[in-house]
DNA sequence: TATCCTTTGTCAACACTTTGTCACACATTC
DNA sequence: GAATGTGTGACAAAGTGTTGACAAAGGATA
């Protein structure tokens, strides 16, 4: 069962990458240059997943984002490419409906990481992940915990993702840290995290000094445990 | 690293004869003849793959899967066999979270390919090294001693992990050293090591004195032996 | 077997590393 | 420009690692 992928991107260099790269993690690709395109194969398609750079010719990225939501085609993912830019359009973008975004310029190993982790979240389910009364809708941008909203920062809110998108796993700092600035090897210290999670529990964790969601696995980095 | 893989079957002869071919192809195989001795042995365990009868004594097929699900989401591979035969079943197996399907009857060939392939899919990570009730799964930093979740160190998990990498090794104390700090030309003691060991036998070895798992090998080192 | 020498086990003190927490400066958003 | 979010360094607290001294065990020799 070979998935279907639609990679929509003007630059052709970028898309022919991202091509190569799908083709050898074995998967089916058809392409699209411009926002109609992109709408025009979609419908021709019916992709599995959706690549889609936010700067385009003829329609933008977010028409396009939009009109996909619009069919009510819920089982398809959607992966969003922007440019690094403003750091709060991540969220823009989860909140229109994407699952996931990558900013620009992106190493395809990161790329085919996260179209792995959204197809296998289960696209047509990956509208909130649930772990013990704590639910993340990406595509709001939205967290429950027992069932009230709490507001989390922008990067809280992407270090829960994440951490929820890989329940159990030890997860480095160095890891965390490339969540939080994808792009730019960034020299962020490892107190810096700390911090976040901090805040973290203090808004997640019923006895945040006994944390029992996001555990220290000390001389690792941190866990998270539904 | 041999693969440990469960099988479920009632059926005497069937079991039987898929646990001769698994071991021919190099795998190492327990076996369960109803649900209830599944779970536990799956929890005393933690096999790479389960090979899950549908109908069974006990507990059925599905009840197992569910359950299996539940307490290892990404870690096991599931192979589902079945006498019934109608695609609509296949479906729902695999809906429940099976990877692939048998129909019985089967030949061996055609469930050693499956083996295979499902376990060349799910593998391409570490997920696990079991050894005689001796469990690592480095992703998760976890260490499971009969089913029960032990807490090593930093140092005590990497030297364990090394040792499950490497069974049967005799490893020298400078290659130990090395495995604990990589980098730098340390210039640590064998004392250290042996300190160590001491504390990794306190926690893995049933009579901590007389070390059955990890034995010193006088005037060379230390081995795993699983 | 008694003796000697080498290797390994053990332990607790101490040094060191890792993590939690905080206040503050700087950045961003509205 | 007020409010809020973010990164940093300092310090405290907790947890680990290393070491050296000594005991115990194993091997060799005669």
């Amino acid at each position: 069962m070979t998935q279907l992928v639609l990679v929509v991107e003007d630059d052709d260099m970028i898309r022919e990458l991202i091509e190569i790269y799908l083709n050898k993690n074995g998967y089916e690709v058809i392409t699209a240059a411009d926002g109609e395109e992109a709408m025009e194969k979609f419908t021709l398609y019916s992709p599995c997943l959706v690549l889609l750079d936010l700067m385009l010719p003829k329609a933008s990225g977010e028409d396009v984002c939009q009109w996909i939501r619009e069919q009510e085609r819920n089982e398809v993912s959607l992966i969003m490419i922007t440019a690094k830019t403003s750091s709060d359009q991540k969220i823009k973008g989860l909140k229109m409906g994407a699952d996931d975004y990558v900013t620009k310029p992106f190493s395809p190993n990161e790329l085919m990481a996260r179209v792995e982790a959204v197809l296998r979240r289960g696209g047509q389910f990956c509208q909130k992940i649930n772990h013990r009364g704590l639910v993340i809708k990406p595509r709001k941008g939205e967290v429950l915990l027992n069932g009230r909203k709490i507001q989390l920062t922008k990067y809280e809110f992407n270090l829960l993702f994440y951490f929820m998108e890989n329940p159990n796993l030890v997860l480095t700092r160095e890891q965390l840290v490339q969540q939080i600035h994808p792009y730019a090897e960034s020299d962020i210290l490892d107190r810096t995290i700390d911090a976040h999670i901090k805040k973290l529990r203090e808004k997640i964790e019923s006895v945040p000094s006994k944390p029992a969601r996001i555990v220290t696995v000390r001389g690792m980095g941190y866990q998270f445990v539904p």
